[in-house]
RNA sequence: GGGAGCUUAGCUCAGCUGGUUCAGAGCACCUGCCUUACAAGCAGGGGGUCACUGGUUCGAACCCAGUAGUUCCCA
């Protein structure tokens, strides 16, 4: 069979990710026997694409849910998608607006038969996508957060919550957005630092000549004031009390109020009240009884209440205002400061601060279980960092608005007669029922819904119990199901910081208060994934990379490896694609070395000693990367593990043990290789692919393949996880030495422009002790022996490693002053060296104070100096 | 304005409770090689006042304080 000189990834995966699935690889059933490991995949948006975040998020879990299916757990990924209440609706919205229809034209259920069609049509994109990723999720299991029994579980728990009190009706002021036309919540707003006109207006003061002059940044807002307020104990506005401003161009008295929360020093010392607009002024205005007048519809236009400008944009009526006021002299200057202005994450428009009916979940108690599952350590944060932004939120958590004016979504189960009642329960009969028990006159017919959906993180906070048991709120945790009862909690979840309390926290919270136990043990947040010049990937700027294009001209492989050779927990990831290629290199190195063992010809020949060395000496680094590499694991240092996992392959494996085992050629043909250095290497290799496996699926199952023969279910997949054996440290070390005299003899023969082909001979002398890898070190140096002596040498290049004294007797005569600078230099550093470790020990207070261990390390460090001068010494003189 | 983090080689990052020889890796860079597995490669090499200042200590990249820059979170 040809194989080819480059690794060609496309054909590999699209044979193997079919085969995997078509023996159901991925699939997970709850079995006693084995232990459970579970992730939960964060569940993309419907409306997105594949971006360099999912394939960040999921390559880590995916190399998560391989690693802990090789190691013998009952591995399951639970994969699905999201509704995303407000995102998609705009979608949806805009589709039929290119189509001519008006939502507002259209019933709601109309509106939903669109959402739902859009949905199917587009809402498995990411899904799709991420195959080709190689992501082992067990599809069977594939969830979405607005499927009937999920729905119905976030409804039971809305009705659940409120009969425990914790969730309530009320007017608030709510981060509004007049393009997505609903609330938000807190944290669905981002603040951004804007440069913006703060513009001084003059309020005349009622039957007098005075004026005060107010500053704000919102003159849009003006004829929506009921008063202008001052400090109590500002000397310039005492005399005022009792008296009115006139707002300016529609004439409006409102009186002047006195109130301490009136920082003096800032602006004016005079604020402009605006209830309706303001968080603090509407406090303001219910501490004065003041009347509230909302200036602005819920699109963000003048309203009819404020008299002029009415219909206009707020922000073209910012200018206008500014305009017509300067114009009419109540302008008395303009600066430009920076101040922070909210925006909608969903749509980037800018929030509005706006009253209106909202239903709300008190957090205080509820979280308090979440707060201490994390402080306690019970879930962890993975890096810790993130625990004390986590305790900080949780501690100054804000009650959570739950109701958006959509209407894609869970619709909000309660109910109302028209007169002030209101009920909260699932369905319309029970309503019903509920209701006449307060007001006998109720007719069914004027029983009406809410009108508002469910807030998605108020769906999407049950995802880790609700993928496994959708009936777990109804039935409670003593009769959950058996895939909840054994997939939960989960082990891991990987997700991104920018989500720690619009879901992780929240999942806690719901796990805690639903089952009593938390959703995850850990959570491991990655990265942000930002282009080279720092700036987070997005699509207005155009500096993402399409991930799929990517896995074209990479490899999925090559992409995998590329993404995580450089990403820490937690830390952004400055992408760019020399990552990929990195990646798709050691994939075809990884190819080259297969090449190159398959090439290798069975004979009934003789294993060399240096076939045999090296045998040995790579059981033991195997062992010794296989123990670090799980160490990193166990700390999620992922980048690190990957890159223990490159470098025993490529510098260990390759470079060294496959250079000493290969066979020599002889008259331009390779010679055979004995049977037991043959399957030796085999056995080798197919532990490496079952440690690269994680990080590159495709590749490894390929050559898993090419190597022999193999069952059906005989995948590397399902390969078990490597075991250590106990190491001998002597074997490693002395390999290193072998290793350093091999490196010094190729650095001569640069030096000294002998070609690497020319046989070179090495003596050493005193102790005649040999070394575990001579006849490695013979191969690799290309020498013809190593020999020992006790007699002078001359015309030879000398060096020491350890202690011990080496020559290479060369042809071409030395030139003695350059070795004996060489050496001179050597001993001088090395004397230098001495000096410090002797100053040390001569330190009575380290003497004192140190561990004895480590005063024992500096007298071994004196001795080997003390002994390596002296060896310099004797090279150098014999240097004539 | 409040809080948290970060600052180590050109770049991205390690550096575990302070203790080997003026600090490690990968990539990039430089030099020499198309050596019959691999030029997507091989063999070598250079490169760092560990942000700055002070302190604690026998000893500081690591602990403490301050300064500067930077990122994030909250208001």
């Amino acid at each position: 069979m040809e194989i080819g000189k480059t690794y060609n990834p496309h054909d590999a995966e699209a044979k193997w990710y079919p085969y995997w699935m078509k023996n159901n690889f991925f699939a997970s059933k709850p079995d006693k026997t084995k232990k459970p490991y579970t992730i939960v995949i964060p569940p993309p948006n419907v409306t997105g694409v594949l971006h360099m975040g999912h394939m960040l998020n999921n390559t880590i879990q995916d190399v998560l849910i391989r690693r802990a299916r090789m190691l013998g757990f009952n591995a399951c990924w639970v994969p699905g998608t999201d509704h995303a209440s407000i995102a998609t609706e705009a979608k949806v919205v805009a589709l039929l607006k290119e189509k001519g229809i008006k939502k507002t034209d259209i019933s709601r259920e109309e509106f939903l038969k669109h959402a739902w069609d859009w949905k199917e049509k587009y809402g498995g994109i990411i899904l799709e996508q991420l195959k080709h990723l190689g992501a082992s999720c067990d599809w069977d299991r594939t969830k979405f957060t607005m499927q009937d029994d999920m729905s119905d579980a976030v409804l039971d728990v809305f009705v659940d919550l409120h009969k425990k009190g914790h969730i309530y009706r009320g007017v608030r002021m709510v981060n509004w957005d007049p393009q997505g036309l609903t609330a938000v919540s807190d944290e669905e707003v981002i603040h951004k630092e804007k440069d913006s006109q703060l513009v001084f207006i003059n309020y005349k003061i009622k039957g007098s000549s005075e004026h005060v002059t107010v500053a704000t940044t919102r003159p849009e807002t003006i004829m929506a004031d009921t008063a202008v307020c001052v400090h109590p104990e500002d000397e310039r506005y005492k005399h005022l009390k009792g008296k009115f401003a006139v707002i300016p161009l529609i004439n409006k008295e409102v009186p002047i109020i006195f109130d301490e929360y009136i920082d003096k020093e800032f602006g004016t010392g005079v604020l402009k009240v605006t209830p309706a607009h303001d968080i603090n002024d509407y406090n303001l205005g219910i501490k004065h009884k003041l009347p509230v007048i909302d200036g602005l519809t819920a699109e963000g236009k003048i309203s009819e209440a404020a008299q002029i400008y009415i219909g206009m944009d707020r922000f073209a009526c910012r200018k206008q205002i500014i305009k017509d006021l300067q114009e009419q002299g109540f302008v008395s200057k303009i600066e430009t400061i920076k101040n922070k202005v909210g925006y909608s994450e969903r749509t980037d428009a800018v929030i509005e601060p706006r009253l209106s009916m909202q239903w709300f979940l008190k957090m205080d108690k509820i979280s308090k279980p979440a707060l201490d599952a994390v402080i306690g350590g019970d879930v962890k944060l993975i890096p810790e960092k993130f625990i004390n932004t986590y305790k900080h939120w949780m501690e100054n958590v804000h009650d959570w608005c739950i109701s958006r004016q959509l209407w894609w979504g869970q619709r909000i189960p309660a109910w109302y007669d028209g007169q002030g009642n209101t009920v909260v329960c699932k369905t319309k009969e029970e309503a019903f029922e509920k209701l006449r028990s307060t007001n006998a006159e109720v007719r069914i017919e004027n029983v009406k819904q809410d009108e508002d959906v469910l807030d998605t993180w108020f769906s999407s906070w049950l995802w880790p119990l609700t993928v496994f048991d959708a009936d777990i709120i109804k039935k409670g945790w003593d009769n959950a199901n058996e895939d909840l009862k054994y997939y939960y909690p989960t082990n891991d979840l990987v997700t991104a910081p920018e989500i720690l309390f619009f879901w992780v926290a929240r999942m806690i919270i719901a796990g805690k208060e639903y089952t009593g136990q938390k959703p995850f043990n850990n959570v491991y947040l990655t990265g942000i994934v930002r282009d080279k010049q720092g700036r987070k990937m997005s699509k207005s700027l155009g500096n993402s990379p399409d991930p799929l294009e990517l896995i074209r001209k990479y490899g999925a492989d090559g992409v995998r490896v590329g993404m995580l050779l450089s990403s820490p927990a937690g830390n952004d990831l400055l992408f760019d694609e020399s990552y990929c290629e990195q990646g798709r290199n050691f994939a075809n190195k990884v190819w080259n070395a297969f090449r190159l063992i398959k090439g290798f010809e069975v004979g009934d020949v003789k294993q060399t000693k240096a076939q045999k060395e090296a045998i040995n000496w790579f059981e033991h680094k195997l062992s010794e990367q296989i123990a670090l590499i799980d160490d990193h694991y166990s700390k999620y240092r992922m980048s690190d593990a990957l890159m223990a996992t490159y470098k025993l392959v490529w510098d260990d494996f390759c470079a060294w043990y496959l250079e000493a085992i290969k066979p020599d050629f002889v008259d331009g043909k390779a010679q055979p290789l004995d049977k037991a250095t043959f399957d030796a290497t085999i056995n080798y290799l197919e532990k490496l692919l079952i440690i690269m496996h994680p990080w590159m699926p495709f590749i490894t199952e390929e050559i898993w393949h090419l190597i022999k023969e193999r069952d059906a279910k005989d995948c590397c997949i399902l390969a078990k996880w490597p075991q250590r054996i106990n190491l001998d440290i002597k074997q490693l070390e002395e390999f290193e030495i072998s290793k350093e005299l091999i490196a010094t003899i190729r650095n001569v023969r640069a030096q000294k422009q002998i070609s690497p082909k020319e046989k070179l001979s090495l003596i050493t002398k005193g102790n005649s002790e040999s070394s575990l890898f001579n006849d490695v070190t013979i191969k690799l140096a290309n020498l013809t022996e190593i020999k020992h002596t006790s007699d002078k040498l001359d015309n030879a290049f000398s060096f020491v490693i350890k202690n011990k004294e080496f020559f290479i007797p060369l042809s071409a005569s030395l030139n003695i002053d350059e070795e004996r600078g060489r050496i001179l230099k050597e001993i001088d550093y090395n004397k230098g060296f001495l000096k410090s470790v002797q100053i040390k020990l001569a330190n009575e207070k380290f003497m004192n104070n140190a561990k004895p261990e480590l005063v024992e390390l500096e007298r071994k460090k004196e001795a080997d100096a003390i002994g390596k001068i002296k060896t310099l010494e004797d090279q150098l003189s014999s240097l004539k």
